[in-house]
DNA sequence: CATCTGACGACCG
DNA sequence: GCGGTCGCCAGAT
């Protein structure tokens, strides 16, 4: 199985956004849903924005010492969190909607 | 070859 | 809202 697409897609997701591993399976349709996902994840390459790939619900799935950058780096972006998880109403990202999608303001 | 192990997610109590 | 179970499936041991 070649993550190429996967990667790509990933690739595609704004600064300040954030997608579920669900998200990006039914997407793409990777056979064995968001796992699949995740593996892909798992290997990702540099220059793909792996932080701004979560669990459903907007939970950070990734482990130590991961979780920590991963927070940081969305942070960073302005990405709020909500207790252990991200503030999905406001940065989940919807392909389809793309158009207009533009950084949350005031971080 | 048998098992175990996940960067998942839907369900259920 | 939270923790446990189960289906899924490719790699690692």
């Amino acid at each position: 199985m070649s993550w190429t697409p996967v990667y790509r897609w990933v690739r595609q997701i704004p600064r300040g956004r954030v997608v579920t591993y669900g998200q990006v399976a039914r997407a793409l349709r990777l056979p064995g849903g968001g796992r699949t996902a995740g593996r892909a994840m798992a290997a990702c390459p540099p220059g793909v924005p792996w932080h701004r790939v979560l669990g459903a619900g907007g939970c950070l799935l990734t482990r130590e010492p991961y979780s920590s950058f991963q927070r940081q780096l969305l942070a960073r972006e302005g990405v709020e969190f909500l207790g252990a998880r991200v503030n999905m109403a406001r940065h989940h990202w919807h392909p389809a909607r793309a158009r207009k999608s533009r950084p949350p303001r005031g971080v």
